[in-house]
DNA sequence: AAATCCGACAACCGCATCGGA
DNA sequence: TTCCGATGCGGTTGTCGGATT
């Protein structure tokens, strides 16, 4: 009887699909959705006539089928935000996915583990340190929004790119404005991603990535609930209302991508790297530092957790023995950090 | 032109948490 | 209070296509 009851198991078992779904698949799920809803999932397994499991149903339907998922890639305003709260809250991706709509937590971890992660490699450092976390704020921050303004037609405010407004969103006050690169045509049910393929009866019209249309989009979500305060102190925000804030309006529907925030595997630190940016502001008593903060103390707050020393706001975690480790790699024993740090 | 490498993304797996019986 | 199924989350793997050699 236990065998008879085991190969019936077995046989369920192996009556289970695994791997890519099908576009009958897809069809099915989202017809049973259309009429029952979302959620449980087990019942809807069952009843659906797929024979996958609950929770691949449920990760099909939240990660790729959901009509509000919004497809292709990330925007810069997103990048951005993404960056920002994850130095936030680390790996919840859930989380930071709340914060993007139409983002997936599945689609942030990718950008995450292919993209930051590689930059963390390249610098020899863990995407998660401190010296990483400073880099991210510092330097990519502020090239990503240099890249923006010398590689778009878009119009952006100049004072923008100064990097303190990186952080404050000085310069414009105006309300978000969404665009850039999704595509319309890749929704669920009328196209599919980049490398959605059927096994059977394949039937994608478009390829999505690097598209760009001018699909409403629901609202980004406003930058300045990005304050840095919480996590680095009274140094670690502007004053005033506003302060913390990207400006969404001028970096909306900018298409960038792939920005680099080192050298490429192989090389050691060439020109106008991250480290040779990080060695002229210590170098410099913070003086480079300064002028990446907007010039002295009334933006002293835009790389993150800053501290008083000798006179001059730092970045707390640039005195930490990770960095001048990092540093001691590129730049030997010749220079001297300055500013005690 | 073929082989190999690599990046990107979809999907799976294991564990944690939640909520109802 | 405990148990158990459902759901959610994060880490990891598999697969595909483009780029490179």
């Amino acid at each position: 009887m236990a065998a008879v009851t085991s190969s019936k198991h077995e046989e369920e078992m192996m009556e289970l699909r695994r791997g890519p779904w099908t576009l009958e698949e897809d069809n099915l799920l989202m017809n049973y959705i259309a009429c029952h809803g979302e959620g449980r999932w087990n019942l809807l397994a069952r009843c659906s006539g797929l024979k996958r499991t609950g929770k691949s149903c449920r990760l099909r339907w939240l990660n790729y089928l959901k009509p509000d998922i919004k497809r292709g890639n990330l925007t810069p305003e997103e990048q951005l935000l993404i960056l920002e709260l994850h130095s936030k809250w680390g790996n919840r991706w859930s989380r930071i996915a709340q914060h993007l709509p139409g983002r997936t937590d599945n689609e942030i971890k990718n950008y995450w583990r292919t993209r930051v992660q590689k930059q963390a490699r390249q610098l020899r450092v863990d995407a998660n340190s401190a010296v990483f976390r400073d880099a991210v704020r510092c330097y990519w921050m502020p090239r990503l929004l240099e890249k923006m303004a010398a590689t778009s037609a878009h119009q952006v405010d100049p004072a923008l790119l100064h990097p303190a407004h990186v952080a404050t969103g000085l310069g414009s006050a105006s309300p978000p404005v969404h665009g850039g690169q999704h595509d319309a045509t890749s929704a669920p049910g009328s196209g599919y991603g980049h490398h959605q393929s059927y096994p059977v009866d394949p039937s994608p019209s478009t390829s999505t990535s690097g598209s760009t249309s001018a699909a409403a989009l629901p609202p980004v979500p406003c930058f300045s609930e990005l304050s840095w305060v919480d996590q680095y102190g009274p140094y670690a925000d502007l004053d005033g209302p506003g302060a913390g804030a990207f400006d969404s309006a001028a970096l909306g529907g900018l298409g960038l991508d792939g920005l680099d925030l080192g050298p490429a595997d192989g090389d050691v630190y060439p020109d106008s790297t991250l480290l040779d940016y990080l060695n002229s502001a210590c170098c410099t008593g913070g003086g480079a530092m300064m002028t990446m903060m907007g010039g002295g103390n009334g933006a002293h707050s835009t790389c993150g957790a800053m501290d008083e020393y000798d006179g001059a706001y730092v970045p707390s975690s640039w005195r930490t023995d990770e960095l001048c480790q990092a540093a001691a790699r590129k730049l030997g024993d010749h220079h001297q950090w300055g500013g005690g740090i």
